[in-house]
DNA sequence: ATAGAAATTTAGATATTTCGCAAATTCAAA
DNA sequence: TTTGAATTTGCGAAATATCTAAATTTCTAT
């Protein structure tokens, strides 16, 4: 039962491994968007952009609306951008740091 | 250049995208703990345990400390645990609402 | 109806991840 | 120095993920 929990969560972690699946929840990050736009963002293959764009839905984090052929997508809860903004700032500080290291400097 | 950042990012999304080691930054919330103790915990083989643990602390989400021949692990940086949190609520909330749309809840 | 555009699905080839097992390393105590 | 316990490393097999290209579906406009 608790690992159920683990392997949701898993799972969920799995969809923000894959750097185009970020760069997607960061252009999405307030707005919704067509799937033919993102595909040019993001110089996405229509088929490969599909294929992602599937996986995040099915894992709740897009949701998805048609109009005649169009497909929008958009963030189906902010608080997973608070969670991205978070596992960000920590990269920053990281690099940061290893390039002072580099550097050989102390702050 | 910003697509190392979506790169080193979805790097660190894919250390967490495992049941176990979601289960190691639980266990190690706030305390640091030894190798041996852990794997009794998980019940995890000291070879895989090491392999987990070590790519852990590559990827800066642990460090770790010897003692001996005792190594000891603790969390590298605390927000760490913010983001965690923060998606263990959002997949609260789904498991709660596909309990309910299946007990054909509108709650 | 039919053609064309947009999006999705499928299939298969390639790469990556995961884990068990055995071997190797490291350190402490006998 | 040798023994033994804790941890790590190397390697191969099975499972999983990724991407391209081809086929399909769905809707719009001719």
């Amino acid at each position: 039962m608790e690992d159920q929990l683990y392997s949701y969560h898993a799972e969920m972690c799995k969809v923000l491994s894959h750097p185009k699946r970020l760069e997607l929840i960061n252009t999405l990050r307030d707005k919704e968007m067509g799937a033919g736009e993102l595909g040019e963002r993001l110089r996405l293959s229509p088929a490969n952009l599909s294929q992602h764009l599937t996986m995040m839905k099915e894992r709740h984090i897009l949701t998805s609306r048609k109009e005649g052929n169009a497909a929008y997508y958009r963030i189906a809860d902010s608080r997973l951008l608070e969670a991205f903004d978070l596992l960000r700032e920590i990269l920053f500080e990281q690099i940061r740091q290893d390039a002072a290291l580099i550097q050989g400097k102390t702050n």
